[in-house]
Formats: structure tokens, sequence, C-alpha cells
DNA sequence: CGGATCCTTGAGTGGGCTCAAAATTAGTGG
DNA sequence: CCACTAATTTTGAGCCCACTCAAGGATCCG
């Protein structure tokens, strides 16, 4: 109804956007994770894109006004609804902004298709792990730790791997002291972990 | 020189944009194959994605002017040099099919990440079979064979595999009568591969 | 015709998977 | 606050797909 700022709260585990729906806004994450994710019929997922606080999900709607894949709060959810009328009507820096956002997850997709073609299950997490540190804008604790609110099921279906296998890995982390664990909560100590360096 | 149809030639093997450069042009390809890759400190290579004739490489260069990764001719390569400012001054269908591509260019890359973390050798070449295949507009022999220019090192590096475990998958595949190889060229009979099915 | 690149084949290895069960934690309603 | 259930994490044993290493044949190119 009131145009400035729509807020629509979503919880965790709904869908926020379903293959085929058309869309007419934009949402910007205030608070929690989302995510897109694929579904093959025999069950497995592959998750090819995370959402976090302050990202624009999903950027590419601006330009093709569909959903392609569902799109998933993996935590509970509050986002700003930015309609689509309101960025064209107004074609200076929302525009720019958005098609920035764009390359911006082009680029992160590439690098993630490299991990996944030529990284082992220790590479593929810990960049992984980097990644999230960078992009929640350093550290978050005061002791230098950042939360990650991802189930290790959810780490698995980004990273290619069973979640058993995640499980395996995160321990071999855990005792060089890159992570830690309490209870379901994994606090990543960041600065370390290699940055997927290529050319 | 002349300004409508600027052309430029590529040799197999040469580089079409180095990791840092400003781009000030875009290319169409009008004959022969590109791809850009990454190149781990190791030298395990990966190809995030592949350019086929008609395609515009690379679209993004519109938005950030500058290439992040470098793009290698596979083969000879013909393509027409166009200059940004030529789209910008002319901000009507030209903006809006380039962006167009670059929407199909992240829905491919979101397919292919699904198909290196969560598919098995046999489909992931019969996926990326069946995609060039589908993009080359259906077949060009007169047998519904279509030709694909790529060493099967290079199919590897798309492929997340060895080029040993490459060529195993490609004979059982053309034992299955889905490919035929002539000499070094591979043949493709599309029609039968599964394409990447999600939900 | 020589050299380089690419394709092919074989034997052995290993990283990540599968299957299964137990332990821990989170969530729910009374 | 507690009992109960569901979801997640953890651990173990065995297996298989894709890798590694190595050598020999094809094919291309100058």
């Amino acid at each position: 109804m009131d145009l400035p700022t729509a807020i629509k709260h979503f919880r965790r585990q709904q869908h926020i956007a379903r293959p085929g729906e058309t869309r007419t806004a934009i949402y910007r994450l205030e608070e929690g994770w989302a995510c897109r994710y694929s579904l093959l019929p025999d069950g497995r997922r592959q998750i090819t894109v995370l959402y976090l606080p302050g990202d624009y999900c999903e950027p590419q709607w601006l330009l093709s006004g569909k959903a392609e894949l569902p799109v998933l709060a993996m935590t509970g959810v509050r986002a700003t609804v930015v309609p689509l009328a309101t960025i064209h009507s107004q074609p200076g820096d929302g525009v720019k902004r958005l098609l920035g956002d764009m390359v911006q997850v082009m680029e992160r997709q590439s690098r993630w298709i490299v991990s996944l073609g030529r990284k082992n299950a220790v590479e593929r997490v810990s960049e992984l792990l980097a990644d999230l540190y960078a992009r929640l804008g350093g550290a978050q604790g005061a002791d230098g730790l950042c939360t990650i609110p991802l189930t290790q099921r959810d780490i698995a279906d980004v990273v290619g791997l069973t979640p058993v296998h995640v499980n395996r890995v995160l321990q071999g982390l855990r005792q060089s002291g890159l992570v830690e664990i309490r209870g379901r909560t994994l606090l990543v100590r960041g600065e370390q972990l290699p940055l997927g360096a290529a050319a």
C-alpha cells in the first residue's frame, strides 16, 4: 500500500519466488539469508546463488521480469520490496546499481564454476567460507568471528558435496583453527582462508 | 577506421582479451569459437563460458568496461567489432539485446553450476553436447550431424574432468550412437540427449 | 618426413560417496 | 519447564567413479 518502504517477511524454508512466476518487484534483503537453487528429478539439489543481507534478489528480474528458478529463504527474512516500475521511472542510479550487482553475481558464478570443476572438497569449503566472510564485511563478533546460519546440508548443496563429507571437512578446518562450531552454529575466523586465485 | 563494420581476426590459441584490460568494444563472433577461462596456479584450467558464432563476447563489458578473465580463440575467429560508444549513443535495441544476452549467459552458468555440482561424467558431457547442438540451431550437415571443433582437452576443461576420462565417456556415447568421431572431428547426433531438467 | 599435438588404452590408486546407526540439538505442545 | 518428536550432526566401514601414471598409436602441420 505505502509506496516508499513496503516490507515483506518470509519464514525459514518459505519460497520467495517459484519458477515461471512473473516478477514485478525485486527484494532488498535487510535481514536473513536466501538462495536460488535447482532440484533434479531424483532429489539432488544444487544451490546456485546465495543472497546475504544487503543483496538485491534477484537483479536479473529487472531485465527478464520472470523467475527461472525457485528462491528460498534459508533463515527468517525481512526484505524491502522494490517495484520494478519505481526503478524504471527513475533511470538514474537505481538501474546502474542493479546492473552492477548483476555483473557481480556473474563474476561470483564464474569463480564458483572454477571451484566446482577443478577444486577438491577442502578447497571448495574453504573458498565458500572465505567468500562469505568477506561479503559479511569482516568480523561481526568482537572476537573476529562471523556467524554462518547455514546447515551442513545447505553448505553441501552449495559446494556440490554430501552432508557427510562436508562434516568431515569442517572437522579438519576446526582442528586447523579456521572455524568453530557451537551447538548448531558455524563461526568462521576469516583472514587465512585462501580466496580463489586465478588468471 | 571504417565505422560500420570493423572486422577482426584471431588465430587459434590467440587471446582475445586478457585480465585487467580496459575494453572499449565488444565482439560479435561471425565465425569460430571462443571461451573465457580461469587458470589456477598449479596449471588446472576451467572454462567458464563458451562463445559460439552469433554470440556477443563479452556482454558484461558493456557494464564493467573491463575484462576480468582471459578470453581465448579456440579456433580461427572472425569477429565484428562493436564499439561501446556506438551502443550507448543509440540507446534503443542495442542495449536491450546485449542485456538480454547477459541474462542468457547467467542462466546458462546457473545450469552449468548444477551440472558440475551434482551430475556425473556421462551426464555432464551429454548435457554439454546437447546444449551445443541446440545453440548451433539444429543440424548443420545434411545427416543431422553437427560439428564440434573442440579438443577432448577443451571439453575436459569445460565439464571439469580429465581428458582421459572424457575420452572414455565419449567412447560410451559413441557406442550408443549419440556421437561420431571422424579423425579428430567430433560429430553430434542431437535429439535424444537429455537437456538439464530442473525445478 | 619429422615433430608436435592429440587420441587411445591399461593398470592401479584414492577422494568422496553410500549405507547405517548413534549422539546431539532444535522445535513443539501441554 | 518438560516430554516428545523431528532435524541435524557425528562416526564407522566398505565401495566406486574418476584420477594418475605411463605408453603406444593417430593425425595434423610445416
